[in-house]
DNA sequence: TATTATACGGAGGGTGCTTCCGTTTAGCAA
DNA sequence: TTGCTAAACGGAAGCACCCTCCGTATAATA
């Protein structure tokens, strides 16, 4: 149905392996970014139950143009959460090439807690998409946790983060943390600070 | 806007202590009864996104006759969850009431699982409902923990429950397995088994 | 420049939530 | 039992939103 039946393809890149699609027109291609651009952020100003007329609105295309690059709804909120996820790896890569171990740590965690809070507002539609994708789900969770691991394990390594704990521990706490609708910007701070506190290898 | 001021009150029970309300008629009070019926049916039958046209058919009434009663979609959907509460909340008493401690843990973790399964179905609309109206999730959540720090209490008193966990532990522990999409009878079964042979008393 | 596959835009169909109001009925008093 | 009235009922209609369709516009190519 969606034009994006690999999990993890983004607009027609034509690096895939086997897909080899023609690659997009110049007009779609922008369109295409226009698009997720233009929902992720009437997402974060009306929440997940904004209409496609109003992300198309905020784009400044047609509601047609939207259905051709997002099938159905649910496609749109993939799309934005895929780009979140890209986003977030991509800040792990970046911090461990270019910090040390516990900055870049501390960076990526940062960078999660901002991630995460920026689910809160549609946290409802991410849920069903999933539940129409499990392997959506599966295959932007690995992703997530690889980027954790990425950070955390060189932090172990060098002997800056005890290593009694995973990555996927981490994740597990911070990430409900962040979801809980009563947490305020600074509480979040706060924790996250007693939270690194507590992850330093021990004297 | 919704009939249910008050966070506590079902359909007009006359009980309140500031409400008192004349009664209903009696065919309202029976439709109110039949639609609260209908819905859970039809919300476990076609899941979270059942229409309200949908519901009105079930109990036999008309679409008019259900917004009488619930103003709001919503309002159905924290109906709904109430009476199940109300139900869980019961189950907890007559097990007390009719059961040895032991017994009465068992039969009412039961209970839980089949309550917090239930619930599986329409998540996305209860954590709407919550969303609106935080009072509604404490209220019943608190009536929630009650009940299972009832049941677990008295097990503790008999001596045949550890000491060092409390009903709120065990609802943190059992709660979030029971609403995860991925988990099936058999194992929700096996897995109660286990986490009540790790409840017991050590030797 | 001409051709054509591709993409765009938005009117309109369909569905679902909610409101409104004319009709029906339960409860009550004579 | 009968008549009266407030309360409740039912469903047509309004509105908002998702999605489809197809005529128009345009990028890519020769």
């Amino acid at each position: 149905m969606s034009r994006q039946n690999s999990v993890v393809e983004g607009p027609a890149t034509g690096g895939g392996p086997a897909g080899e699609a023609r690659p997009m027109r110049a007009d779609a291609r922008r369109n295409y970014e226009l698009l997720v651009a233009a929902a992720r952020e009437v997402f974060a100003r009306e929440g997940g139950s904004a209409s496609m007329e109003a992300i198309a609105r905020q784009a400044g295309v047609g509601v047609g143009t939207l259905y051709r690059h997002f099938p159905k709804r649910i496609d749109v909120v993939e799309a934005v959460y895929r780009t979140d996820v890209d986003t977030l790896v991509h800040t792990a890569e970046t911090a461990v090439a270019d910090l040390e171990p516990w900055p870049a740590l501390v960076s990526f965690l940062e960078a999660f807690v901002r991630y995460a809070q920026g689910k809160r507002t549609f946290l409802n539609e991410l849920r069903e998409a999933f539940d129409k994708n499990p392997g959506l789900r599966l295959n932007l969770l690995e992703r997530v946790q690889g980027a954790m691991q990425l950070v955390v394990a060189r932090a172990q390594d060098a002997g800056v983060v005890r290593t009694d704990v995973s990555g996927q521990d981490l994740m597990q706490l911070v990430g409900p943390m962040c979801t809980n609708a009563t947490l305020s910007e600074e509480q979040s701070t706060r924790l996250l600070g007693m939270i690194l506190d507590g992850l330093r290898t021990p004297r």
